[in-house]
DNA sequence: ATCGTCATGTAACGTGTTACATGATTGT
DNA sequence: ACAATCATGTAACACGTTACATGACGAT
């Protein structure tokens, strides 16, 4: 019996929480997944193998070994309940202030299984967290301005340009992700996950 | 007596060895800077202290108590030659191809700490590799892609148009800062780094 | 027959996190 | 007098990396 307790996640963990919540899958083929998608999560057998060990110990995910093709057998791992309850509660958790741009990469993964498991309204909301967190950005913050430096370089100028790009263009893709969803809730008019969980390829 | 063996430094060490470049630091002074800078590499005293051990028993940093002042004395530490060739190596290191967001941060930092040691030239050499990289990124490596959705669905356009608009952005930084360093390469003449290092603070 | 891919693991190792501990100095 | 900050560490722990190992299956 698997123990009940739960804890906050690794990041590696949550990832496999939201590939298996789009369709079940085999270590070797989060592996792939992972690797070929040139992520800074790199996803190594050493890390994988143990990372789902970790979670069926806990009751987060469960697996049982595919005897139905003629191929050999592997093992199919799937989210539990459990599981599911903790990848939604950490979908929802919005980005916080002062990490918009380290998290860019972790937010729109979330994004991305997002659209398997939370509804529009949902979306909507943690792109309005998003949104604001982009505005109270506090730029001040940054390490080339905690460098004290007096005069500003050429470098310090355009270190800074850099942060201001970069925080234009997520505030432009935020409100243009906040457009097409109101208009896809209002075509479609759905409250519940804008795509079924897929099968297995 | 330090040993000479040179091995690959972890991004953290790599980080100090920029931060001591600017100004030789005392490990409360790094730990305060990285936490201030709000970035994701944290730096908790149990990773800096250890980590300035090992940079110094290798001989790549050196230390000796401050009793200058009339307050009490703190360790200073500073970059020695070994190191100095060590971080020039690694800020002359061109972002890779498929890693160019996921990397973006760290190019940021050591843009930052390029300043203070390379060349105008070697910085602007630089810039070029980033400008072909961002050129030749083949966005469908990316893992939206090889999840292989069907139809399109908003969420994956929304996806999609994230990588284009956030490589845009890119692109654009890097032109805008090719310009910007070649007027002031034309204006100082400079072939030597822009600034020399500051003295503390 | 052999090579590449599918598939699952394990062991050693180093490093970062968390949490704790200590004490001096400075400011109010 | 007290709190906050300066300043330096350490110990336990968990995780990810690297490298290795094994073997089945399909293609040529």
């Amino acid at each position: 019996m698997a123990s009940e307790r739960t804890r906050d996640l690794t990041t590696l963990e949550y990832i496999i929480l939201g590939l298996l919540s789009i369709a079940p899958q085999t270590g070797y083929g989060i592996i792939s997944v992972m690797e070929r998608a040139a992520s800074r999560w790199s996803g190594s057998p050493g890390a994988i193998y143990p990372a789902l060990k970790r979670l069926e110990s806990q009751g987060i995910i469960s697996s049982d070994v595919d005897a139905s093709s003629d191929a050999r057998p592997r093992r199919l791992y799937r989210v539990l309940p459990p599981g599911e309850r903790l990848l939604d509660e950490w979908l929802r958790l919005p980005v916080i202030r002062g990490a918009i741009l380290d998290e860019r990469d972790l937010s729109l993964l979330k994004f991305t299984f997002a659209e398997h498991r939370l509804t529009v309204d949902e979306v909507l909301a943690w792109l309005d967290a998003y949104e604001k967190a982009v505005d109270s950005y506090d730029v001040t913050q940054r390490i080339w301005y905690d460098m004290r430096m007096l005069a500003q370089s050429v470098h310090q100028q355009l270190l800074i340009e850099a942060t201001m790009m970069e925080l234009n263009t997520l505030r432009a893709w935020v409100q243009m992700a906040q457009r097409r969803l109101r208009a896809e809730r209002d075509r479609i008019g759905a409250a519940r996950p804008a795509r079924a969980a897929m099968p297995i390829a």
